[in-house]
DNA sequence: ATATTATATGAATATATACTCATATATGGA
DNA sequence: TCCATATATGAGTATATATTCATATAATAT
């Protein structure tokens, strides 16, 4: 981590007041775990449908095509994560959508994959 | 994956509108790269620190407390994806953000950490 | 040309994570 | 109570990825 090249570029007082205004530790961990969450496609697909309608695990697992166990792993994740909540009924447990901010999420999202086809 | 419970709270007809209306796994690939991208520390700090300047390797480097091996190897990331662009200047490289939306990932991703600190 | 500086890159390693398998738990029905 | 169904979970495995180390490349200056 010691380095042989040197900051040159900026000054003293300006390599201060950047790290100052970096956020905190907490929040940088906070955020790249939240779109660590997101990072993956068996999640994308049961955020998409849960975003259509509320789904117990079977029919989850029917739909992404993935096994039962899978799926639960992956709730665990969105529950963790408040992404998602869940109410239960008989023996199934019926999952829903828990933020009103992942359709933000996505759509900014897709205008950076929209622009890089433009290019 | 073949499962030994069944798809039963929703109709066939249904299943096949939920699944037609899924995103293509071309996008659904994209979208979790992209926000595999946001899922690291490090990259958060890069980001950061180039929303303010435009910065060279090595000040990146000092700013982040990291390698400069690390760091190029994750501004090589940033490159592939289309979020920072460089400019070369004597021995030095200045990297700087190329994409417009960076600003709207990070909002929306606070206000999910927030919401979650208001539960 | 040679040395110096800045950056990039390949290999190796350590860690994280997604899935599967087997099994545990929980709820409702016979 | 015993069984069936739905879901959750722990262990094991395979894969991905972040960092370090050593070295390569590129540009400049002497």
């Amino acid at each position: 981590m010691s380095e042989t090249t040197q900051c040159k570029m900026i000054s003293a007082d300006q390599k201060k007041n950047l790290q100052d205004r970096l956020p905190s530790l907490e929040v940088l961990q906070r955020l790249s775990e939240f779109f660590g969450v997101f990072a993956d496609e068996t999640r994308l697909k049961i955020l998409f449908f849960l975003s259509q309608q509320e789904l117990c695990v079977a029919d989850l697992a029917t739909l992404t095509q993935m096994g039962q166990s899978a799926i639960s792993h992956q709730l665990k994740v969105l529950r963790l994560t408040r992404l998602v909540k869940y109410r239960k009924e008989k023996t199934s447990i019926f999952y829903s959508l828990d933020d009103d901010h992942i359709h933000s999420v996505f759509e900014v999202a897709m205008e950076h994959i929209l622009e890089g086809d433009r290019k």
